[in-house]
DNA sequence: CTGAAAGCGCTTACAG
DNA sequence: CTGAAAGCGCTTACAG
């Protein structure tokens, strides 16, 4: 059952049944009607290879995810599918392997599949720096940011990692923490964790302390296995820590269970913050203090923009920071004998 | 680039180019060489879609994932990638939400994309009986049987659900508990429910008992937010339970949550037992109780079916269940007195 | 072993 | 508004 067929049940040539197909202008509405009422009889469906054979490839879109373990990931992917379903486009998801190189796998892919543009759930500036410019379709970047990166055709939208870090720093020592841990990506990888890490320093600076990276702060990549190990190393090593800020909910999950084989009670032997606002994060025992990132609203302007720049409106490069919200929620304890706490969420985010 | 430019560099004819990238027989050393030489030097790929159009379709597989939530999927999504580009082969992987007809949507693909064939995490009988005979290519279910479903064509490979729900409540009888809940999924849309709840009242007969279906059990979808909801319910309902079973590790994160809220201590006022064995089961407090499904073999069972059958090695259905694991932990208290609790696992599973 | 040619199922100028 | 025809980039009998 090709197009032939089309063209011969209804009447007219091949040529008219295409246009009908494609809702190209210049078809008479006898024409149209005729053909479609064939289409729907016989259950016609054209082939996509040889429709994009013709039309240059483009298919569809790419969503290339860096690991399957990040649970924000998840609700970003789900929200953006359900975006380009409604723009009546096709998205297809690639997990990459957490340290693979998702910029060369997608440069490979632009040349066999030829998607009409990428979405990338995390990246790694280095792997951009390899091999970007030898994809040739738009691009965008979801919850990192790629200001700086010197890199044209490539936007960002992202949470301000360091002023969300910064956040979680002011808020643990309002409650007077003042040795708090840190539970981070591994910073050769993960810019956010480089950039949180920022926050973290540049938060204490501003309360006229010092955090001491060497002693305070732990690698790890992002998951509840490596996240507990990484709490384990940490606590051992520096056992008078009153908070630990973990910078994943997935992370600080694990350093949650870490902290219980300790024998630490969390909230009341030791305080602990997680970052995404991930599902999980709010069923948890007990509830987690966490940094909530948007993902509908990341997902939403990174579809968005992408559709925009392959319609080709705006060629030009964007990167915006999308609002944040702290949760304050049941795994910190205000060390202060009289709490005056303040009111709900503290927000940030410029635009 | 195209095989055109290939031909004309390397001094040979677009059918011999053709022939070496294909592995095709009768070219000679030198012309392959030669070919190959230029392919990498001008770093030439073949269009897929010319390709696919002339071999008639049948890119790669397709792996249909019902819902986002359920965390054990992702674990057999991850395993399955890999075997399959093992094995050299693509596999795409499309989300269909939980209630979506997940057959439909492949018989549609099926149509408009031609894949090798369809790996299905999860499936509703009911959307099988609808239009699996709309597809054309080899099929295999994981997590579920299609054992007794008069589908030809269709291969599964599941746990035994209902033995394995059999010994959780054996287990949770052996520990004194008498008044048991359930949290499962909706019976009308997830066969599994329906086998893990006869497996409950099959093991309540077994003691001489009988399940107070509505009384004690409590239907609902696989997420935490649906977890709480119905533990909620269920605990308001009949408060003298001694142990909830969960059909799913994310309901009862869910169900861990909710009962917490209601002021009862996991496992001291109220034992929780979950299902799958996801690894956020391992890092909750306590660390659950549960029955572990082994998405590694799950995952490798069904590739491997899938590929046999797409080269025609074995056309026959099969149905076979794979091991499973009770993982006995923190999360369940034993009522007796002094208990003689058995060594460490119960496995179980025919194949 | 190699080449010339037909054809896979579509789309899209080009005429009319 | 419609049709006939070229062509997208490949593969594969068919000759040689």
């Amino acid at each position: 059952m090709d197009i032939r067929d089309i063209a011969r049940l209804s009447g007219y040539s091949v040529g008219t049944v295409s246009r009908v197909l494609n809702d190209h202008p210049g078809v008479s509405v006898r024409a149209r009607e005729r053909v479609l009422e064939v289409v729907r009889e016989v259950g016609y469906e054209p082939n996509t290879n040889a429709r994009h054979l013709k039309m240059r490839g483009r298919a569809s879109f790419a969503i290339m995810v860096k690991g399957m373990q990040n649970l924000l990931f998840n609700d970003i992917i789900e929200k953006a599918e359900g975006l380009f379903a409604e723009a009546d486009e096709e998205a297809r998801v690639h997990f990459v392997d957490e340290d693979a190189d998702e910029v060369a796998r997608a440069a490979h892919l632009d040349k066999i599949r030829h998607p009409k543009g990428f979405l990338f759930l995390g990246g790694d500036p280095n792997n951009f720096r390899g091999s970007f410019d030898q994809i040739g379709v738009p691009c965008v970047l979801l919850t990192n940011t790629a200001e700086g990166w010197g890199l044209t055709g490539l936007s960002s939208f992202s949470t301000d990692d360091e002023a969300a870090a910064e956040a979680v720093i002011d808020h643990l020592w309002e409650c007077g923490h003042r040795r708090i841990g840190v539970l981070g990506g591994n910073r050769k990888v993960s810019e956010v964790s480089e950039h949180r890490l920022a926050g973290v320093v540049r938060a204490f600076e501003a309360h006229g302390a010092r955090f001491d990276v060497d002693r305070w702060y732990e690698p790890c990549r992002f998951s509840m296995g490596a996240g507990y190990e990484a709490a384990m190393r940490l606590l051992e090593r520096a056992d008078d820590l009153t908070a630990v800020f973990a910078f994943g909910d997935v992370i600080a999950l694990g350093a949650l269970r870490a902290a219980t084989d300790r024998g630490f009670r969390v909230p009341l032997d030791i305080s602990l913050v997680g970052f995404d606002g991930v599902d999980v994060s709010q069923y948890s025992v007990p509830r987690l203090t966490t940094v909530r990132q948007d993902a509908g609203l990341l997902a939403r302007r990174g579809v968005e923009a992408l559709l925009a720049a392959t319609r080709g409106k705006d060629a030009r490069a964007v990167h915006e920071s999308v609002p944040f919200r702290l949760l304050r929620r049941e795994s910190v304890l205000s060390l202060l004998p009289a709490s005056t706490a303040s009111a709900v969420g503290v927000e940030g985010g410029r635009s």
